[in-house]
DNA sequence: TTCTTGACAAGAATTATTATTATGTGATAA
DNA sequence: TTATCACATAATAATAATTCTTGTCAAGAA
């Protein structure tokens, strides 16, 4: 909580909230879900701050944003490398912590310089495919 | 050109350009680098027009839509299995044609079951950061 | 008929604008 | 030392604007 001064970020109930809201959470919610949430115990929050201190944490390097979901973007507290497991059907997201050998061939890569990767698994979580095939 | 026929999709002067241009591209472009580049040939053509035509091409298999850049969707006529290379400057993406052993342990995995996967890596393209260091 | 186009409207997510408010920092008082 | 006040400045909230994408539908083509 401290560590907002020594960065030279405001410390305001609405990011406390904010931040609250997201340590520990491993729902990768997007704005809209983070804003609802913590609209309930701050009904004066406004979206567009919520989108300013996302946008301030992740510069900060508190938290990651991913492009995961096609619809709109989700924001992650757990900010060390890892990978992640999307169910198609209902969208849920599921960290994967476990490491990969991924080196590109050079005649593949190119010129590339490369800096990072993620790999995004696809699959049917227990809710939606319970065993059962799933219409829709 | 032919397969349209074969499918149910009628063959239009539109289609057929946005086709012609998507075949063998390697640029995964968005819809709006679509429009642009076939309203050259094909004034009247419409930004729906496109996606519609996007729509319906990535139904019948033939294009994907990748959610690579957070900004807008890039679409591909290459519809094996493959990963892509993105220049984190200048958003240029490159397929990358390789293998990769990324089997998930079975209590990392939990209940999902897993359907595909796609690894983005992350670098930087020879224009952008050409041997040197590279400014913003 | 049936499908497709193109013009335009409509949605949804995100960003920008801006007047108002709250916070951190010193200075000062107790 | 601790509390209090003043102020510069950053943050908030309301709302407008932007961007990407989808929906509607009359008119045209097959
Ligand atoms: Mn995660
Ligand atoms: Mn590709
Ligand atoms: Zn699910
Ligand atoms: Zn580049």
């Amino acid at each position: 909580m401290q560590k907002f001064k020594n960065i030279g970020l405001k410390l305001t109930p609405q990011r406390l909230a904010i931040l609250g809201f997201l340590e520990g959470n491993p729902d990768h919610p997007s704005a809209e879900d983070i804003y609802k949430a913590v609209s309930v115990q701050f009904p004066t929050m406004s979206l567009a701050t919520v989108y300013n201190t996302l946008d301030a944490l992740r510069e900060k390097g508190y938290i990651i944003e991913l492009t995961i979901d096609p619809a709109k973007k989700r924001f992650d507290p757990f900010t060390k490398m890892h990978h992640h497991l999307i169910c198609t059907s209902c969208k849920r997201v599921k960290d994967i912590h476990a490491d990969f050998m991924l080196d590109i061939p050079e005649q593949v890569r190119g010129d590339f310089r490369i800096t990072g990767n993620h790999i995004e698994f696809y699959g049917v979580c227990p809710v939606c495919g319970n065993g059962h095939e799933r219409r829709i």
